[in-house]
RNA sequence: GGGCGGUUAGCUCAGUGGGAGAGCAUCGGCCUUACAAGCCGGGGGUCACAGGUUCAAAUCCUGUACCGCCCACCA
């Protein structure tokens, strides 16, 4: 079979995929050997792939098919997240368009909805997974809502718990009054914005004349004041330490309190403390004991209650601002202050401000009873974990920030409350609880503060306080982050002691985006080595941000997203991967434009077209590929053959160190170098001699190098290019006699995908023969360029001599051939000493002198002008070594090979300039001969 | 406020102590029977700036500027 003139990726990528499934090849038992295992980050069942997702598994599926391919029994663990808010955020929306809100649904019949829609979209991602080639084990998905995860999910939450690590209080939290529910402190994104400081007079109680000014972003927020702080030393405000003022609009009377923490620079050094709506006020409240009054329902409206209990009625003087939100409610404030003349200035102020990082939503710190995991006992052994190298972070840079947040950890705030998720396993006695349930006429319930959970796998039968049955589950629901921390382990079967678990844990590797790094990574290792007591994975490659040209994350919104699938479907899988390989440095964003993959998928039809070239030269048949090698030691090889043999020979070294130590674009680089630059460039062009020889044994010779050095390539690129290789490699064996007896038996052949990668051949290498071959090049190299700079047609042929060293030349005249075809030269004479041709284009390569003879189609001045910027090229060059070379530090302390080479440097300069220097007189020469006709 | 990273050719980026590199773009020449998605050749950079260490610095150290990111309770 030949191959078609051109590759088209489009049907050949799902038929591989397919074939690949169909041999079983993505699951670990069919391999022996050691064990290689990754979990993937889970996606988010919302999501379709982006292409952020397109380069972690990418890189992901390289590793995979590397070990794979290396001996290793891979697994690599398939399966999406429940992705708690985000996903009820979507179906909520759906739920909007019909006109329907959540509330009215229930919380059943919401939940139903979100598994139908997850049931009917929610593995799009993972089929978009396969059309990027990932070698997945399909049949380990997971779903962090499984059956087996929860399990997993409660087995921890209660063992947790029984080990004190597990609490329910009520705290100031984040809380989104969009998503109605809590966050973790690191679900919030502090943005700037430009916002404003107002100045605002607290009167004091006794002397409305007189008054503090305090400073504030949030005037709204004074409505829950219970204290004004100024600096114990602050001159300005001493006498007003320990006295009482009249919170404007509200009448609540409160003290004046000294606190160190108030800073004097700072407005105007007088601080509104606000205990119920402001992280810094809970602090100094709680020091100083100050009342918490929240003035916000859950979405931060203005709500009567705290006023009700606080005055015995709602106060009618506040009526305006009841039910209305937090920015109506400042306009309001501001008004009335104004009314009042309390409101001083108002100045332009640039602060931060949280938001959700769901959905944008500025939070608000809000007092609500929620779950929390101590986290310090699981800190300390994660960070002992890296520290000791048991974990090893790639790049090792990421290592400080995850110190850096792991030894300031703050206790993790678990519960969320909305409803998509896994439900907390903890009931309450409805008879004893009583006081402590707040129920709504839905039939919705609120768990307060000062209730008693009774916290198990399952729900209890029956109250150990008062022996009743009737129990209310918490409604809250865990945040989606605690299920996929315990995601290394659960997807092998945890909490029961599985084969999986015994042969795949700890994974070997885990490849990931530093964005997740505290919400995911620190968590897996916390949970890890606390339920499983080893680490979750022994390397983290952290990879970076995919961004678009000008170094802007892509987003909808901006209009700069590529498309991975469209991507695909345009260019192909190989050269998308490819691309994304070569662009993943480490430490840096990878910025992404178009043109990038175009260029690549250009390396993909190169590789193509060079396959089309060996398997229409290859006559040899039934041998099989893998024999190749076999056969190749028994050959007498040509220079030309070892060299390429001794190229591939480093390349497959420098493949193997560099995708070990994960520098994918390097794995790329030296792929695209050697398959490009010297297989096709010098390779394939010397081999069509021997092709065309007319020599039988020179000619299967030849083809033998080729199909071995094609098929290595193959395999090395296998990883990164997975189709197009697949596509050759079958086609090469077919060529080489295989695999058509199989085929009509129905049986399927070997796959490229499972043989083995190829290992390091030290018997090919053959550094002399590299140096000779890299003289016939450059000597090449020069004719080619003399010829160019010369004008000389391509189609007009010349004639070449040579001058220099016997043996350099002896190389050279019994590799004539090579010269004659690859710098079209027609004749070439070889001239060991002396005399030297007149009237010659020159060039001189190490110890070799190259001379093209002008005849009468070249312009003797061009010539002499270009002799004579090549001459002063080479002085400059000569003066610097020689400087080097005359300074005796240099001479005395420079390490012994260093000082040699530069001595050889000046010897070469120094003949080439002599060379120079002759064929410029001999250009004289010519040229008085031409002006005296 | 603290921390991390970046600054190298027109663009995107490799390169961690000894002669400045790649891809793309550009310019010139080629339809040479694997490939014009190609071949051959060329031009283009005081390696951000200023000091320092060293025989030797794009590379190590210090500082500065600009850009980006992360963390942080200055209202």
């Amino acid at each position: 079979m030949e191959l078609p003139k051109s590759y088209s990726h489009k049907d050949l990528e799902a038929k591989w995929y397919r074939r690949w499934t169909e041999a079983g090849a993505f699951a670990p038992a069919n391999h022996a050997g050691r064990y290689f295992s990754m979990v993937i980050p889970p996606p988010n069942v919302t999501g379709s792939l982006h292409i952020g997702h397109a380069l972690n598994n990418t890189l992901q599926d390289i590793l995979c098919r590397y070990k794979r391919m290396d001996g290793y029994r891979v697994l690599w663990v398939p399966g999406t997240d429940h992705a708690g808010i985000a996903t009820q955020n979507v179906v909520e929306r759906q739920l909007a368009e019909e006109g329907l809100t959540r509330a009215q649904l229930g919380r059943a019949k919401f939940i139903e909805r979100v598994w139908a829609w997850r049931k009917q979209s929610g593995s799009t991602i993972l089929h978009q997974l396969k059309a990027l080639g990932a070698s997945c084990d399909w049949s380990h998905e997971r779903f962090t809502m499984d059956e087996g995860l929860s399990q997993a999910v409660r087995e921890t939450f209660v063992r947790l718990c029984e080990d004190g690590l597990l609490y329910r209080a009520e705290r100031l939290i984040n809380w989104c009054p969009r998503c109605k529910t809590a966050l973790a402190d690191i679900e919030v994104t502090h943005e700037e914005v430009d916002g404003s400081l107002w100045h605002i007079v607290y009167p004091l109680w006794d002397d409305p004349s007189k008054g503090i000014e305090v400073a504030t972003t949030r005037p709204e927020t004074m409505l829950g004041d219970t204290a004004v702080a100024v600096h114990p030393d602050d001159e300005r405000w001493r006498e007003f330490i320990g006295k009482s003022l009249r919170l404007p609009i509200v009448g609540r009377r409160i003290p004046v309190i000294a606190d160190p923490f108030v800073d004097r620079e700072f407005g105007t050094g007088a601080l509104k403390i606000t205990p119920a709506h402001d992280f810094n006020d809970f602090e100094i409240g709680e020091k100083h004991n100050l009342k918490r009054i929240n003035i916000f329902d859950a979405e931060a409206r203005i709500a009567p209650e705290a006023f009700v209990e606080e005055f015995g009625q709602e106060p009618v003087w506040m009526q305006r601002y009841f039910g209305k939100e937090r920015y109506e409610a400042r306009k309001l404030v501001e008004a009335e202050l104004q009314e009042r003349q309390l409101l001083k200035r108002r100045d332009r102020h640039r602060h931060a401000v949280g938001k959700c990082y769901r959905c944008s939503t500025p939070i608000e710190p809000y007092m609500t009873p929620q779950w929390f995991v101590r986290t310090k006992p699981l800190a300390a052994p994660a960070i002992e974990a890296v520290r000791e190298g048991r974990i090893r972070i790639v790049p090792e840079g990421w290592a400080n920030s995850y110190f850096a947040w792991m030894e300031n950890i703050k206790d993790w705030c678990i519960s969320r409350q909305i409803w998509w998720g896994h439900q907390i396993p903890a009931w309450y006695c409805a008879a004893c609880n009583e006081q402590h349930i707040s129920r709504s006429a839905t039939g919705d319930y609120l768990i307060l503060k000062g209730a008693q959970p009774i916290v198990g796998r399952e729900a209890p039968k029956s109250c150990p306080g008062c022996g009743g049955a009737d129990f209310l589950q918490d409604p809250d629901v865990l945040d989606t982050w605690f299920s996929s921390a315990l995601w290394p382990f659960s997807t092998l079967g945890w909490p029961q002691a599985t084969d999986d678990l015994k042969s795949f844990y700890p994974t070997s590797a885990l490849v990931t985006s530093f964005d997740i790094l505290f919400f995911w990574v620190a968590r897996m290792i916390m949970m890890g080595l606390k339920f499983m007591g080893d680490v979750p994975f022994r390397d983290v490659y952290i990879h970076a941000l995919v961004r678009d040209q000008e170094g802007q994350k892509m987003s909808k919104s901006k209009g700069n997203v590529i498309d991975p699938l469209a991507v695909m479907e345009r260019y192909g899988a190989d050269a998308f991967r490819f691309t994304l390989a070569a662009l993943a440095a480490m430490g840096r964003d990878v910025k992404l434009a178009e043109e990038r993959i175009q260029g690549y998928q250009n390396f993909v039809n190169k590789l193509w077209n060079a396959a089309r070239f060996v398997l229409m030269n290859l006559t040899i048949a039934n041998i099989e590929a893998q024999k190749l090698r076999e056969r190749l030691d028994g050959e007498k090889l040509n220079p030309a053959d070892q060299w390429i043999l001794s190229r591939l020979a480093v390349t497959i070294g420098k493949a193997r160190e560099a995708i070990d130590s994960y520098r994918f674009n390097e794995y790329a680089h030296h792929l695209y170098q050697f398959t490009w630059h010297e297989f096709c460039d010098w390779y394939i062009e010397m081999s069509k001699l021997a092709l065309n020889s007319g020599n039988e044994n020179e000619r299967l010779r030849t083809e033998r190098v080729l199909a071995e050095v094609l098929e290595n390539i193959l395999r090395l690129l296998h990883p990164v290019m997975p189709f197009v290789t697949e596509e050759i490699w079958q086609a090469l064996r077919e060529k080489l006699g295989a695999g058509k007896r199989e085929e009509a038996n129905g049986k399927s052949g070997p796959i490229l995908m499972l043989q083995p990668y190829p290992g390091p051949e030290p018997k090919w290498a053959a550094p002399e023969v590299e140096e000779r071959i890299n003289l016939l090049m450059e000597v090449t190299r020069a004719v080619r360029n003399l010829r160019a700079e010369m004008n000389v047609a391509p189609s007009k042929e010349v004639s070449v001599t040579l001058v220099g060293a016997d043996d350099k030349v002896a190389f050279l005249r019994s590799h004539e051939s090579y010269l004659r075809a690859l710098a079209r030269v027609s004749r070439v004479e070889y001239l060991t000493d002396g005399a030297r041709p007149k009237g010659a284009a020159t060039a001189v390569v190490g110890e070799v002198e190259v001379y093209v003879p002008l005849g009468d189609m070249v312009n003797v001045g061009e010539e002499k002008t270009r002799l004579e910027k090549e001459l002063s090229r080479t002085e400059e060059e000569l003066a610097r070594v020689r400087r080097k070379l005359g300074n005796s530090d240099f001479v005395a302390k420079a390490k012994e090979n260093v000082v040699r080479r530069e001595k050889e440097k000046a010897e070469e300069f120094q003949d080439k300039i002599r060379t120079l220097h002759l064929s410029l007189g001999r250009l004289g020469e010519i040229e008085q001969i031409g002006e005296k006709p």
